[in-house]
DNA sequence: GTGCACATGATTGTATACAACATCGGCCAC
DNA sequence: GTGGCCGATGTTGTATACAATCATGTGCAC
C-alpha cells in the first residue's frame, strides 16, 4: 500500500486524510481498507480506524461489506449519471451567485489555484492536479457563501474522482483546465450569466469524456483481461 | 417471541428511528440525546446507539458538542436560507423529470400520500402530517428515478422539519396540501414545465411563511426574553 | 486429478471496562 | 450575600477483549 501521511490524529482526520488519498487517486477503486492495516498506518485504535471508515461510507466513498470490510466505493455506471446530474443541478446557478459575490481577492485565489493544478501536472502528479481540479470547483460554491450547497458539491466532486478513475476514457487531464480559464473570465467579469452557461457545458464536457457504457468493470473483468 | 422482528436494533434501525422521531417532530430541536438513555429505551449497547448519532451528526441532524453529548440540531437562521437554497436549485427540476417518467400508478400513490397526509391532520397527528408531507417531497425524487439526489433531498426534507419546529409562524400547516394538490394534477397532465413552476413556487412559499429574522432563538435568548 | 468437507487463521462485529471531561452541589473567603 | 474554589457524580471518549463470520489451505474420497 501507497505511504500515506502517518500523521497521528483523531478520527476526523484520519477520514480526511483518507479522502485525499482517495481524490487523489492514490487509492483506486476497490482497494480494501483493512482497519488493522489501518490502525497500524495511522497508530491510532480500531475505534477511531471504524469511526472514520463509517464517515466515509455516509458519504459514499467507501462500501461496507458485512464481515467482509470496507473497500473504496466502486461507483456503477448509472451512479455516475446521478452525480453528474446533481452536479449540473447545483453548480451552474451557484456558479452565478459566486460571480456576484465576487471580489478580486477571490479571482486571484481561483487564479493560483489553477497555477498549482498547472505545475502539479508537470510534476507529474496527476492525481493531484485532478484533486486541485476538484477543488476548484468546491471553491466556487464557498465563494458563493453557501456552506451547505458547499458540503452537498465537495461530496459529489470526490465521488466524481472516482467515477473518473473507473470510467476516463482519454488519458490527458488537460484538456480540463481551458474551462475552468473560461470561468475566471467570467468571474473576473462579474458575468454571472456567462459563468452558468460555462459551467454548465463544463459538467457536460465531463460527463461525455467518460466512457460509460455498460460495461460492469467491477471485479469480473473477465471477457476484457482474457481478450 | 420477541425475536419477530428479525434484527430488531441494528444501528441503522436506531438511526432510522430516530430521524422518524425528529422528523414527525417527536424529538424537538436541542433534545439532548442522552447515549445511556437511548441504550435502555432501544435495549442495545451504546456502541451501536454511537453508530446511529454518528450517522445523524454526519447528515446535520444532530449537533455533537465534544464530551456533552448529541443533541437534536438546531439550525440557524443561515442554515434554513442555504437548506432551502439547495432545495430551490434541484427539486423543481426533479419534478420536471417525476413529471416525465410519471406513471398512473405513481399519480395514484402520491394522491394517496395526501390523504394520508389529511387523514394524519384530522386524527391531531400534526407531527405525522408534516413528515408526511415531507416524504411527499422524497417520492417525487425517487420517482425521477435519481437515488442520489433523492438522498439529498431526503436529507435536507428532514432538516427543512427541524427549521419548520424552530421557525414556523403560523399554526396551521394546511395550507400546504393545496400546493401539494396543483403539483399532482401537473403530473397527472404530464405537464413537466408546469410542475417545475408550481414546485419552484412551493418551495418559496415555505421560506416566506417562516420567521426568519435573526433572533438566534438559541438557549441565550436572554434579550427576548427579558424584553 | 477433481471436488468437497473441514479445520485453521484472519478479520470484522459487539460489548464492556476504564479514563477523561463536564456539570453541579456545597463550602469557604471576602 | 456574592463570587469563586473544589470535590462528588454522571456522561462521554477510547481502548481492548471476546464472539461471530469469512477466507484459505489441507486432506480425503471418488
Amino acid at each position: 500500500m501507497t505511504e500515506i501521511q502517518p500523521k497521528s490524529g483523531t478520527a476526523d482526520t484520519v477520514a480526511e486524510s483518507l479522502e485525499r488519498a482517495i481524490h487523489e487517486h492514490r487509492l483506486p477503486p476497490g482497494t480494501k481498507l483493512g482497519e488493522d492495516e489501518l490502525s497500524e498506518i495511522y497508530g491510532v485504535s480500531r475505534t477511531r480506524i471504524r469511526a472514520a471508515l463509517q464517515a466515509l461510507s455516509h458519504r459514499r466513498l467507501v462500501e461496507h461489506q458485512r464481515n467482509r470490510g470496507a473497500f473504496v466505493a466502486q461507483p456503477t455506471v448509472r451512479e455516475a449519471h446521478e452525480v453528474f446530474e446533481a452536479r449540473a443541478l447545483l453548480e451552474p446557478r451557484t456558479a452565478r451567485s459566486a460571480a456576484i459575490r465576487m471580489t478580486d481577492a477571490h479571482v486571484t485565489a481561483l487564479q493560483a489555484h489553477i497555477d498549482a493544478e498547472h505545475a502539479a501536472l508537470h510534476a507529474g502528479e496527476s492525481g493531484r492536479a485532478l484533486s486541485l481540479s476538484g477543488e476548484f470547483h468546491i471553491e466556487i460554491a464557498r465563494i458563493a457563501d453557501q456552506s451547505t450547497i458547499e458540503a452537498i458539491v465537495q461530496q459529489l466532486v470526490v465521488r466524481s474522482s472516482l467515477i473518473i478513475a473507473l470510467y476516463w476514457r482519454r488519458r490527458a487531464a488537460l484538456c480540463e483546465s481551458h474551462a475552468h480559464g473560461a470561468l475566471i473570465d467570467a468571474f473576473a467579469a462579474r458575468d454571472g450569466a456567462l459563468a452558468e452557461e460555462l459551467m454548465a457545458h463544463h459538467l457536460l464536457d465531463l460527463v461525455t469524456s467518460l466512457d460509460l457504457r455498460n460495461q460492469s468493470s467491477q471485479p469480473g473483468s473477465l471477457k476484457a483481461a482474457l481478450a
